[in-house]
DNA sequence: CTTGACTCTGTAGGTGGGTACGGACTTCAG
DNA sequence: CTGAAGTCCGTACCCACCTACAGAGTCAAG
């Protein structure tokens, strides 16, 4: 399987090099072996790492949610209920988002019809899709 | 109706007193009326428009953005074709949100599975939710 | 009519998440 | 075998979004 360089990767996973570095720093993606020059050698599936890293950053997660995120799995020698657990906890946690997003979408497309009837909206109509928020951590 | 002072805001809206004034100076929230002493006398709608800040936050939105979320409306002096647009972009962006939560959800709810059926998995099962992404801005 | 909690304005500090040098070394295309 | 482009590490800087003073004035319970 080729491997890529840190360049590669960035250019593939639409970031810059530095961040690339600045995401291995924190843990968010494995250190990679290097080559006898110290340049970093990329198994290719760091690319969707970043990529996975990035979109959850544009659904709300911090890096430290995120982190946690990809540190889940099934691991034979560890606490399975715990990870369950926590696993369960993140699914309210999206649940509330999904409900949230859902809420504005409906605002969103109301307003849009409201618009076509030429019905002025004195108050701002998107607003009160969250009012009665719920959810949240 | 009862008006409320800022630190009453604050409180039912789950946040500092000085983060309130900031979300005044960027604009996100109006500029209550004053009383003679000079203290702010805040519409008790105030709060949910706050609290809706919060939760555009937690859902990954900008400041920015949610500034322009809060601008939405039909206003007869303007153009309902422009604002129609944005919230039409709008609702596609919130879509592909919605996408991507999803399939977190489901990668979520299948590795809590994999865990009661002590199914090591030795990969990472969420990575593989979002890895052929789509959507994004 | 005091005392303790609250508010005012202004400015400075802090955290998360990057981004950008600088000076030296490596790679690779021509 | 040379030059341009890429990489190394370290440190410093930057923007978004708050958060924390300082010093002075206000409010309201006892």
């Amino acid at each position: 399987m080729a491997t890529f360089t840190i360049g590669a990767v960035a250019r593939r996973a639409g970031v810059g090099v530095e961040t690339v570095r600045f995401y291995e720093r924190e843990g968010l993606i494995p250190e990679p072996p290097r080559r006898p020059s110290g340049y970093r050698d990329y198994p290719p599936e760091t690319v969707g790492r970043i990529l996975f890293i990035r979109r959850a950053k544009e659904l709300g997660f911090s890096l430290k949610e995120i982190h946690e995120l990809l540190e889940f799995r099934v691991h034979p020698r560890r606490s399975c209920a715990r990870v369950q657990r926590s696993a369960e906890a993140k699914i309210v946690d999206i649940e509330g988002k999904i409900a949230s997003l859902r809420r504005m979408r409906r605002a969103l497309k109301d307003l849009s019809k409201a618009c076509e009837n030429r019905t002025p909206t004195t108050e701002c109509p998107i607003l009160s899709s969250l009012n009665l928020a719920q959810g949240g951590r």
